[in-house]
This record gives C-alpha cells, structure tokens and sequence, in this order.
DNA sequence: TGTTAGCACTCTCTTATACTGTTTGCTAAA
DNA sequence: TTTAGCAAACAGTATAAGAGAGTGCTAACA
C-alpha cells in the first residue's frame, strides 16, 4: 500500500483534489497557499507538485498551467484522503419521506431508489434489481373479475413483483380460482421466481396439470418474463446537464450523449457492474471509466444491498464530489435494505393463506 | 384565410420548410432551382422571395444568407402545404406490440404511450391522463395477506388505477374484509374518484362508517391523492440532444436544460397545454413557444384522447417534421383510446362481484 | 539537504485584421 | 414579368499580436 507520501504532499494533493472537484479549474502554487496557509513559499509547493507530478497523481493540461488530478491521483484521494460528509438532516427526512408510501411493486420501488440516488447527489443513480434465480416466490393472488378474466398479483419474498389483469381462453369457476390459488401456493411457495418461469414453460401433463392450472402458469410465466428482462432503473440523467455545461462547454453534449448510449445497452452495462465489483461487499469506487466507449470521464461509486444480491450506484463526472456521493449511497442503500427485508416481507410471511 | 398565395411562391416557401427541416441550413435561391427544377431563374426566385420575406412568411440570419422559416412560416406550412407521412408498417407493428402486454396499471399505460411517443418520433412526448373527476371508480378489490395486513387494487373505468399492500391498525377477520368490499363496491361504484377521494377525507360518522370501513377508506383515500398529484407522464427528452447537438452545437444545452426546466414544474405546464387546446378536439400544433420561458424554440403537437379528456402530445425543435410527428400522434392516440375503453374495462364492466 | 527569491519561458485567452466564398439586392435590359 | 450582371454584406476561417497566469530552473540561503 502506498499510502505514503510525505506530510506536505498529502496535504498538498488533498488540496488539489478538493479544489479541483470544487472549482473545477487547475490549482496553482499560489492557491494553495492562500486557501490553506501553509508556511512555506510557493516554490517549496511547486517542488512538491513536480514530486506528485513525477508519481503521477497530479499532471497539467498545458506546459504551464496549474495541475489538476489524474485517475490515480483521485484513486489515493479516495482511499486516503477523503473526509466523507454526512447527509444534512434534510436529505435524510427526503428520503425517508420516499420511501413513506411503502408497499409498491417492487420494481416502482426500485425505480424510486434511482430516482433519489440522483436527486440527492445530483448526479446520475441506478438500481440492479436482485436476481430472479435468488428471489422466492411468497405466493400468488387470484381474483376473478370476469368471466374469463382475473387479477394476478405476484408477491415475492421482497414484496409485489408484478400484476396485471389476464384474459383466460376459457370461462373459470369461482371455485376453479380458488383451487388453482392454493394449488400453486402449496406447490410452489418458496421457489425462485427464475425455477417458477422454467416450470411454467414445459409442457408436461402431470397429474396436477389440468387445463385451468396450465393456463394460470402460463399467464404466470409470461408476466415473470417480462419482469426478468427489466436489469436496470436508471433515473437522473438530466442532473448530469448542469454540471457538464459548466466544465466543458463544447464538449458537454458529445460526453452527456455518450454516456447515454453506453447505459443504453443494459445487459453489457449490468455486466460491466459486476465484473468492477469482482466480489467484493460494500462501496466500490470505480474512477473514471468502465471499459465502455464514452465512460471514460464517468466515475461509478456502487454498493450492494443486501437480499439476494443487488446493486445500487451513482455515476457521476470524474471530478465528482466523492465524499458526498459515498455518504448519500451508503445511507440510502441501508433504508433500502431495510424496506425490502422488513416492511412487506414480514407482513406477507406471517399469515399463510387460509 | 390567407391560403391565397401566388402559386410559385407557395411552391417556394413549401421547399424552403422542407428542405431547412430536412439539412438545418438557411435555403438560398440557388439551392431551390436546383432540388426542384423550376423554369425560372434565380433572380426570379429571389423576387418571390423577397416577397415572401415582407409577408413575413421566411427571414434571414443575416443580411445575405439564405432564408429560413419564420413562425409564421411554419405555421402556413403546416396547414396549408404539408404532406402527413403514414407511419411505416415496421413502426405501426412497433406500437401495437408495445400494447400488447395488455391491462397494466393506467399509469404504467401512460408512461409506455409518453415513452412510445418519443421513441417513433424521435422527439419527446407525453401524455396528460384523464381528470380524476371524470374518471368512475369500477370496484375496490381487497384480500387479507396478514393480520393486519391487506392488497388494495383500485379499478376504474379505465383499469387498475393504483394497487399496494396497506397496513391497518387493528386486526381484521375474512369476513370483514369480504364485508367491506361488498359495501364499498356497492356504495361507491360509478362515483368519480375525486368523489371519493372526498368522501374519504370527511370523517363522518353516519351508520355503515364502523372503524375498519373508516380504516379501509382511509387508505383508499391516500392512493387516490398519491395518483391525483400525477399530473403529466413525460418521456424521451433524450431523443432531443442529438437534434440539438447538430444544429446549434453551442446553445445546444442551454435550450436543452431550459426546456427540463420548463417540464419539471408539471402543473404550469400542464395548464399551458389546456389553454393552447381551448376547446378544439383533434390535432393541435402550436409552434414556437408555449409562452414559458425556454420553450421558444420548441413546438407542441397535442391530441386529446377520448375516455374522459386526457391529452397527449410531442414537443420537439420548432424545425421539427411535422408531417412524421402527427402521423404518428394521431395513430398512438387511436390506439390508445383502443386500449383504454375496449381491453380491460369490459372484461370488468361484465361480471359484478358476487 | 531542504527552502526561497528571481527571472525567462510557455501556453491560454482575447482582440484585431485580412481574406475567401456565398448570397443577396438592385439596376438595366430583354 | 423575367433575366443577367454586378456591387455590397456578412459568416467563417486563418493569422498575428499582446496580456496574463503559472511553471521550471538557477543560484543563493539556512
């Protein structure tokens, strides 16, 4: 670990990456000494900026320009340097307040989820939904409402996973829709909703299998696959806007667009994701760049949460502010957690359907 | 009406809007001799065009440019001149399978048909749903998932309006779960949701308002306001950006952001877009300018769609192809008012709970 | 050895100037 | 009414010059 840098340059490149993120604009010697008062004279800082220059954490974009941070300059700033600062009591009350209306479909909630990550860093937030191989189904509601209609309602152990109202072939008894309730609850509580897909789409006649039921499965299946296609909400994309406009005007827009073709394509985005975290738990600060066309001036900061292994994170500028989006994540991906393991499960898990 | 121009000149203003909306360049009198073949020469052209130009039809960037249209311009052109182009046979199959997914939540149908919009367009698009006071409540569906825990799915005219899984404070039986949805169905069907939504504010306590009835109408209550406060489904601003990219590269994100910011405030907005319509019914196209700040540069197309007046529309650059983008609006709104009173509401208008 | 002052040098950013090419408006003739 | 021809207007680009900010380097100093 090369966590060690003379005092002086510490401070120094802590500076520069602080400045940097806050102004936007190359530090000068100079700066540095008005802002933090060192006792020292300008070129005692400069020596110091070629040392840090030298070990790569800082360069200029011209030959005498200030300096501003390089990915590895950033990388220690991150992992040494950094003071993360908390949410003010506001932003926490916002997302509490978010979460209020409780009980969504699950993926609404996960929709919100992004929506605030953005809205609280003001950056770009997504959510990963977990997988559907580790996700259970807790049970299935049937009402009839027409004669070949019924309302499906798909519950998981982390809550409503779809629903819909679904036209049937043939006319369906009361009695009929309460049986096939219960003969899928009994059968199938319990299962991954990936193993329930598989097994709605064979067509094997078993006894239990009777024409009523294999309708409901099917109906069943499709609305899970439709489901499992959804592998990312993406939310805030427009606050990104602003801030791009300031720092680099002309080039704004080809970056702004770019980023959004690179998140366009979900499947390689989400894999992307994960082979960053290899299979490490908590924040992972991803500087400037997944491997994609048009990331490499993006930083991902990404966490999991934990039932059954999804993923939340911030895509912000290189030059984001860190310590912020570290806090803001951390916090809303522990509310999270907390309303898909206690809020509905629980509630759900205790009656068994009578 | 001023549809009576001499008829070389309306062959002229007509190339002159195609071929800006088409390359985004001040047209010159040259370039029109040269797509259309007319028999005159250009200075025959530049005589009508000064012509033009005094009517106030066309004007110039500057003092020897080719002539772009003005407002004014577009506005004679897309009643007079424009050719509506059919949507594609690839593109009307895109739409119809968009809706195939049938009887989702009415807001999830909103903000698929906003999303549909924008994509075959290629600008943004939007939808207003249908005023809650015209909109009838079909029935209430309740079923008990814990002790103290129930499904609420909320079904109007028009579908599934809201759904979630509530919790009340005191225990509850079957049988009053299977009591009260019998009361509120019976009492409350065909009343407009803001009815309701009234009705459960008040705290009577007329005779069949025991404590789980109140409870129950309670939450009914809060899912109605959560849905009522959603006032605009708005989809596919990015579709902008490269539009804008390549034409005004540097205002490029000032219009942009301008524009997010005059959307982000849905009331105002909302309420500009039904006074744009008055009272017409059909294909509205105003150009250039809601009168919000940031929307000069933009044009609204707005259809309104049967069941109960909601509205839907594109806003796109005032250069925008007028013709492509009410083909299209008009198709999807067809489809959508399809959807909207055939699909799922007679399936439900047919059986009654029993 | 680490720190400082001084100065030449580099590069951006802005402003001014000239040049090219396109397109118009106007005039006079057909 | 239409056309040909020509001067004038202006965007856009290229080039040059000057101001300002910041560095690197050298030599002196603690």
């Amino acid at each position: 670990m090369e966590k060690t840098l003379p005092e002086r340059q510490r401070l120094i490149l802590k500076e520069i990456v602080d400045r940097y993120i806050r102004l936007r604009e190359p530090v000068s010697s100079r700066m540095i000494l008005d802002d933090y008062g060192l006792s020292v004279s300008s070129a005692t800082v400069r020596n110091d900026m070629n040392d840090l220059e030298e070990a790569g954490y800082i360069e200029k974009p011209y030959a005498s320009s200030g300096r501003i941070p390089t990915k590895k300059g950033y990388r220690f700033f991150v992992d040494w340097l950094i003071d993360l600062s908390e949410l003010t009591k506001k932003e926490r009350l916002e997302v509490v307040e978010a979460y209020e209306v409780q009980c969504l479909e699950v993926g609404e909630t996960m929709r919100q989820t992004a929506f605030l990550l953005g809205n609280i860093t003001e950056y770009a937030g997504f959510v990963i939904p977990p997988r559907p191989e580790e996700t259970r189904l807790d049970r299935v509601v049937l009402v009839q409402m027409g004669p070949r209609t019924v309302l499906l309602v798909i519950v998981s152990d982390i809550g409503i996973v779809e629903h819909g109202i679904v036209s049937l072939d043939d006319d369906i008894s009361r009695a009929d829709v309460e049986r096939i309730t219960e003969i899928i609850n009994t059968e199938l509580h319990g299962v991954s909703l990936n193993a329930v897909r598989g097994l709605t789409l064979q067509d094997r006649s078993d006894g239990w299998y009777e024409r009523p039921i294999r309708q409901a499965l099917l109906v069943l299946g499709r609305l899970l696959e439709r489901r499992s296609s959804k592998r990312l909400y993406f939310e805030g994309v427009l606050n990104l806007v602003s801030d791009l406009q300031r720092s680099v005007p002309d080039e704004a827009m080809d970056r702004f667009s770019g980023l959004i073709r690179a998140v366009q394509d979900e499947d390689a985005f989400v894999e992307e994701i994960y082979r960053k975290r290899g299979d490490r738990s908590g924040l992972v600060v991803s500087i400037g760049g997944l491997r994609r066309e048009g990331m490499e001036d993006f930083s991902v900061i990404t966490s999991d949460y934990r039932p059954h292994g999804g993923v939340m994170g911030v895509i912000g500028p290189i030059w984001m502010n860190y310590g912020r989006a570290m806090s803001a994540l951390s916090y809303i991906a522990n509310r999270l957690e907390t309303i898909l393991v206690s809020s509905c499960p629980r509630d759900l898990s205790e009656g068994v359907e009578k």
